[in-house]
RNA sequence: GCCCGGAUGGCGAAAUUGGUAGACGCAAGGGACUUAAAAUCCCUAGGGGGCAACUCCGUGCCGGUUCGAUUCCGGCUCCGGGCACCA
């Protein structure tokens, strides 16, 4: 007997068996429906961080419990492997991108592997491999052709000391994180997926995906945001007209076209051409507007400065009144959603009415509730009337409800041909071009004669140079002469390849396809795609939630109608991991920059007379004195994420593995913390410990239900209830926590039964053997040596998952709890199959609940079958 | 600011369809074994009151629906994620 529990020695031998065997390469039509099990991959940071390890173990999990039951499993795995940190790296290194990034993926290859994961590794891809990256391009050529990629201008962060395009992660508090200078927004050419144009089918087929979380469809929904509107045209006033140089219409989007005779004012969005044509010629709009392009592209930014507005002294005309309306400009009118205009109702909309309360313009009530009540609004303390109710004050409109109001007004407007009602999608259309070096090159050739030409297929791939070193002043590719310069595939003369390179959504779009064609240099997909997509398992984290998959969603779909082998939907099952969480501590340094610790360094706590929390830490010896951040997701750029491999190395991948799937459902945010991993190591040498006494007895007899005692009958249903609820458990509701916690109530039940009987060493061989298969998808290493340990034939992988014995569930009695008044009051035990007249006798006959009716008289008694009894008094 | 989640003992959590709140584990305390320590095993443990039987309170806060609410509804607070160039 093996008497101690050596993860190192078990872990190699399991791992050096499933190499051998191939154990989980996957192939086609192997028998069983296919499950195709996926983990989204991870960027190469250099070291796995905790959220991967739950990431990759959850679809570990599935994956092999699948496989136990009878599917054909893939679970490859990949690298997202193009990205901002590499080049951040390889300014404080100086070493390339490309070395960084390969060397940081051997390492954490090698970290994956020691986790005992069941990939099938013949199919591992990388991004920042030209035989992946050229479909990109290939891709984006054919989209360029559909009219799918197009050119146009787009806003992004200008550091003006770096001379360089910020992404939002490097601007901080409106100032580059290097050079700490105050962001401007500048407006430069990029190409654009419009993705706009499949607004109404992403959002429709987001109700068939029935596997999908609620949550995710909600987030995804109010994302693409469809409203329905009416776009109305206000004719410009002669004093407009005269400065845009002709009779004109200001367009406007809303979806209160009711209250069109509140509309006391015009705002548009700084962008918008007018503010420009009327900044042209005046110096205070000039400067506000220059105001307005100050600080950073950030939604969350714009939505929460203070709304400011400068009057034009322009005016258009109301549609139906022909009364002039003021143009204002405002700072929280987006150029992106709509019109870039929208009309202001300060007596119907909050922002309006506050707008017009520091502004003094008029406020004039449309809407009045539908109960009656007249309502006005034009002081500080009242807040505007939002709800729909009917319209006043608004001429041949006046009565209507809302949507009437809408309808004819809409109408009215169609028929003069100065409005319609439309369609407005929230979501916009998605810009890929980066102002950066480490990204797939987007292949197009600028030329002066003939223009932006499309670099000819058989060029394809457009490689990136792999040996640059970025500085931090811009994109390394517009300085070196043997990338850019080239000769124009149309005219052959003299030309420049474009710079900018793809963002990285692009390259995790479609990767999941590419894992089923893996190995094919002749095309993007095959027909292998058919028979492993959709995905029928999809893990990752709930960040993702909205932006990675609406991109693959998206993707896979313009793959479906370019008529390339793929399909409607990518994922027919997302399971959301929730954040692992840890604190974050970090200290400021000169200029703006901030410098992130180690939570493990952070060595000593006290609380600061501020509130805000101080902390001391010691690297290598130095205190310094640091700050409190809160609760953060693990990044490397907060330098907050726990190493695992320590853990690993300390106490085995199976403890590592465990502790998290234990620790915490799968989909909920995890506060790290590794207290409690000791549990999770002692439980797994326990087991061992038992099962190896059990096997140190000598083979067991065979099993014959019918000759067991009430102790051994009560260990097989334990056995078999376990077994039950651990297969429910993985199988359907993915809570891991919950199947391992049952397994650890039969482990311990194994510990007391001590009887040494044929039958009872029976009946507790079948037990291990149950332990053994419930843990195998969650600890394999482990399970794998004990299957072995318990005799029998084969590895435990290639076992079918057992049915439970319905007939070892059995019970005699069962027990009913008994509330009165809805407390619980009492437990009495009944036979099985007692009917409700039995149960009744037998609560009522019960002494305490005797006790606590006493004398009253039962009004009514609730009965659940087999639970519960309510009596009301 | 907007969208989406979450909150239960000292801690991580469980309660699956509105029906026994705290399973399982961590940390803790007590005990056994040991020269000792580690390891292991056994016991205790939501809070208050009571010698005890027992009893009252308790799932972020306020209110509601129900025989019965951690679970459903309304209103808040705090924390986390996302907000289009972090991935």
């Amino acid at each position: 007997m093996q008497d101690h529990y050596d993860p190192a020695a078990i872990e190699r031998a399991a791992q050096d068996y499933w190499d051998r065997t191939a154990a989980f390469a996957a192939r086609e039509n192997s028998g069983g429906r296919k499950f195709y099990c996926l983990s989204m991959f991870p960027y190469p940071s250099g070291r796995l961080h905790m959220g991967h390890v739950r990431n990759y173990t959850i679809g570990d999990v599935l994956a092999r419990f699948m496989r136990m039951q009878g599917r054909t499993v893939m679970q490859p795995m990949g690298w997202d492997a193009f990205g901002l940190p590499a080049e951040n790296a390889a300014m404080q290194n100086g070493v390339p991108p490309a070395q960084w990034t390969r060397d940081n993926i051997a390492y954490m290859k090698g970290q994956l592997q020691s986790l005992g994961l069941a990939i099938d590794w013949r199919r591992e891809i990388a991004t920042c491999d030209p035989a992946y990256y050229r479909w990109n391009q290939w891709l984006f050529l054919r989209m360029l052709e559909k009219g799918i990629a197009y050119r146009r201008t787009g806003v992004v962060n200008w550091d003006p000391v770096d001379q360089t395009v910020l992404a939002n992660e490097q601007v901080i508090d409106g100032r580059g994180w290097r050079t700490g200078a105050l962001i401007e927004k500048r407006e430069i050419p990029m190409y654009y997926l419009n993705i706009t144009r499949y607004a109404q089918e992403l959002l429709d087929s987001l109700e068939d995906l029935e596997g999908w979380p609620e949550r995710v469809r909600l987030m995804q929904a109010n994302w693409i945001g469809r409203s329905v509107g009416t776009e109305i045209g206000f004719a410009y006033g002669p004093d407009l007209a005269r400065l845009m140089g002709a009779e004109g219409r200001l367009k406007v989007f809303t979806t209160r076209a009711d209250t069109l005779f509140g509309a006391t004012f015009l705002a548009i969005a700084a962008e918008h051409p007018i503010a420009t044509a009327v900044a042209a010629h005046d110096e205070g709009i000039a400067a506000f507007v220059a105001e307005c392009k100050r600080g950073s592209v950030m939604e969350a930014d714009l939505a929460m400065q203070e709304k400011k507005g400068v009057r034009t002294g322009l005016h258009v005309l109301h549609p139906f009144t022909g009364k002039p309306v003021e143009v204002w400009i405002a700072n929280y009118v987006l150029m992106a959603y709509g019109e870039g205009a929208v009309m202001g109702v300060p007596a119907h909309d909050q922002r309006d009415f506050e707008f017009a309360l520091r502004t003094g313009i008029p406020i004039e009530t449309v809407v009045k509730s539908a109960t009656g009540a007249y309502i006005t609004v034009s002081a500080p303390w009242q807040d505007a009337y939002g709800e729909h109710g009917v319209t006043v004050n608004s001429g041949e409109f006046s009565g209507l409800d809302y949507q009437a109001a809408v309808d004819a007004i809409a109408a009215a407007l169609e028929a003069r041909g100065i409005g319609r009602k439309r369609v407005q999608f929230r979501l916009r259309d998605w810009g890929i071009s980066r102002q950066r070096y480490w990204g797939c090159p987007i292949p197009l050739i600028h030329c002066p004669a003939c223009g932006d030409v499309p670099v000819p297929e058989e060029q394809l791939p457009v490689v990136l140079p792999e040996d640059l070193v970025p500085d931090g002043s811009g994109n390394p590719l517009t300085k070196t002469a043997a990338f850019y310069a080239c000769g124009c595939p149309r005219c052959g003369a003299d030309a420049r390849r474009e710079t900018d390179t793809m963002d990285t959504f692009v390259d995790s779009s479609w990767y999941f396809l590419r894992f089923a064609s893996f190995d094919n240099a002749q095309a993007m997909v095959d027909e292998r795609v058919r028979y492993w997509m959709p995905v029928d398992q999809y893990i990752g984290g709930i960040e993702h939630a909205i932006l990675h998959l609406l991109y693959a969603r998206f993707w896979t779909k313009v793959m479906r109608d370019l008529q390339l082998p793929s399909v409607d939907e990518p994922f027919s099952n997302l399971l959301t991991q929730g954040m692992v969480l840890n604190h974050i501590y970090s200290r400021d340094l000169a200029e703006g920059r901030r410098q992130f610790f180690d939570p493990a360094q952070v060595t000593s706590t006290e609380r600061a007379a501020g509130g805000k929390r101080f902390t001391t830490q010691l690297p290598g010896g130095a205190v310094v004195d640091v700050q409190y951040q809160g609760l953060g997701k693990m990044a490397k750029s907060s330098n907050n994420g726990v190493d695992p491999q320590q853990l690993v190395e300390r106490f085995g991948a199976d403890t590592v593995r465990l502790f998290v799937m234990f620790t915490a459902p799968p989909e909920q945010t995890l506060e790290w913390s590794d207290e409690g991993v000791l549990g999770s190591s002692r439980f797994l040498r326990r087991l061992w410990t038992i099962v190896h006494e059990h096997v140190a007895a000598g083979p067991a007899p065979a099993l014959e239900t019918s000759a067991l005692d009430g102790g051994q009958k009560a260990l097989r249903r334990i056995a078999h209830q376990t077994l039950a609820k651990v297969t429910d458990d993985i199988g359907r509701r993915r809570t891991f926590n919950t199947a391992i916690a049952a397994v650890m109530e039969l482990l311990n039940a194994l510990g007391r039964f001590t009887d040494a009987s044929a039958q009872g060493r029976a009946v507790r061989q079948e037990a291990c053997a149950i332990v053994a298969v419930c843990l195998s998808p969650i600890v394999p290493h482990v399970c794998h040596a004990l299957w072995q340990a318990l005799g029998h034939e084969g590895a435990l992988i290639d076992q079918p998952w057992p049915r439970h014995d319905a007939a070892a569930l059995v019970q005699d009695e069962i027990e009913i709890s008994v509330q009165v008044n809805g407390k619980m009051r009492a437990r009495v035990s009944v036979a099985a199959g007692a009917d409700e007249a039995t149960v009744r006798a037998v609560v009522m006959a019960d002494e305490r609940v005797r006790r606590f009716v006493g004398m009253a008289q039962p009004r009514k008694m609730i009965y659940v079958p087999a639970k519960l009894v309510n009596i009301v008094v």
